[in-house]
DNA sequence: CGCAAATTTGACATCCCTCAAAATTGGTGG
DNA sequence: CCACCAATTTTGAGGGATGTCAAATTTGCG
């Protein structure tokens, strides 16, 4: 996928509290980054996962941000979830030894790669880092079923709210401004993800702006009511 | 929840292939079995998890089976998932440290319990059960996503098919019929997992067996043209 | 500046939910 | 063992939310 590769520093990584080494020392994290491939930063809109072909990474997101996509065999797609700086992506082939998705940039990203039999003969020696994947991985499942709650349960404009209100978190946890962003996805990526028709997105973020709850530009997004949109959201659960 | 407890024979278990020390030798799993603890069984209905308390085993079926079930703060009950024997339930608990939803039985059902803590402490010496471990998590993690395509792009009769068709092919992995079985859950509980009302369940069961697709008698299902059946879920991917 | 892609807006169709009631099932006590 | 009652399941009628199709508008990039 790339032709050249080098090794990397964790301990300058802007991630660096959030992603697998977290809590290990100095001389552990050393070890650690013997086993992580680094690579050039990514292009917008790269393929660096690509469905059914056979598990040997885990890839941690550096920086920027990806989306995973399901290819049916009819061709169509349907985007499975969207991860941004410290998340690993690619985890469930871990079940099935294959990579169920396509793994795809949404602009200019770093990804890193580290093969997982070296890691999980690490993780035999160093506690701190089975305890990160473990919490990282369980991050992942409880997403992932949160993810259920509101495709199986909650009308269009929840499942909108519920959206905005995770990526103004996601933003807050990076150190970012939560009520003023830009969506680095296109409306059909998002529509996909929440199991919308376009047109459908577009019209409730217009109705929200309409409602004073948001501003919207295209992808600038700034979040006017918070409170509001919780109530919109009125999934209440922790991640809203 | 359980007055007595005792330790369990992991050796004479029937779903030893499949769950946490299936690749463990025998003195690997006398280790093992001494942080396990067994239960007498549980009657159908009963709460084994209860939502929102904090996390500290690991839950393993070994007989019966399962729902777990979130609460929503207006009261409103919303099915997540199903577990079968060798399953493990609460995991997302991992990430968050504490059970994000109630599980409960749907019928008579063995569930052994496993303090996280000494369970991670084993895997790291013994390196099958760490693999084992990171295995089921990422089936766990594999079966959320494909709920989420599911739930996110089906139609009804799509995913009562696809349900009908996953149902078919655990009791496989099970050695028992896979075109004769008894659904353990209501029509209200399989509504509520695959987003749908009990009354959409109904008609399109009886419209899969105007059909010749299935017979179905209450909670006696016959699946009698498995083709038709993959045809009419056309959600092309490994699990239908 | 110009064109292709993305987004918005409008009109209409459809699938599934809601409400209502009948039929069936399963459990309980006589 | 049977009768009864509550809970579950089925069936029917009608409405609403969201998808589909079509076209206008805006955006981004060369």
């Amino acid at each position: 996928m790339q032709s050249t590769s080098f090794t990397i520093d964790c301990r300058d990584c802007a991630v660096r509290g959030n992603c697998l080494p977290a809590q290990l020392d100095d001389t552990a994290i050393l070890r650690f980054q013997q086993i992580v491939t680094g690579h050039p930063a990514l292009a917008k809109h790269r393929k660096f996962l690509a469905q059914d072909t056979p598990f040997i990474h885990v890839h941690v997101l550096r920086s920027g941000q990806c989306k995973t996509e399901h290819q049916a065999q009819d061709g169509t797609r349907k985007v499975v979830g969207f991860y941004g700086p410290g998340q690993m992506v690619g985890l469930e082939g871990l079940g099935t030894h294959t990579y169920r998705f396509d793994a795809v940039t949404l602009c200019d990203s770093e990804v890193c790669e580290i093969p997982y039999a070296p890691l999980a003969s690490l993780m035999a020696e160093e506690a701190p880092l089975l305890q990160q994947f473990h919490l990282l991985l369980g991050n992942q499942l409880d997403r992932a079923q949160w993810a259920m709650l509101m495709l199986g349960g909650a009308s269009a404009p929840q499942r909108i709210a519920c959206f905005l209100l995770d990526l103004s978190q996601q933003h807050a946890a990076l150190g970012e401004s939560s009520e003023l962003f830009n969506l680095r996805m296109s409306r059909e990526e998002m529509g996909s993800y929440l199991g919308l028709a376009v047109e459908s997105i577009s019209r409730v973020l217009t109705r929200f702006r309409a409602e004073g709850l948001i501003n919207v530009s295209n992808r600038k997004i700034v979040l006017r009511d918070v409170a509001g949109l919780r109530r919109a959201a009125e999934f209440n659960n922790a991640h809203c």
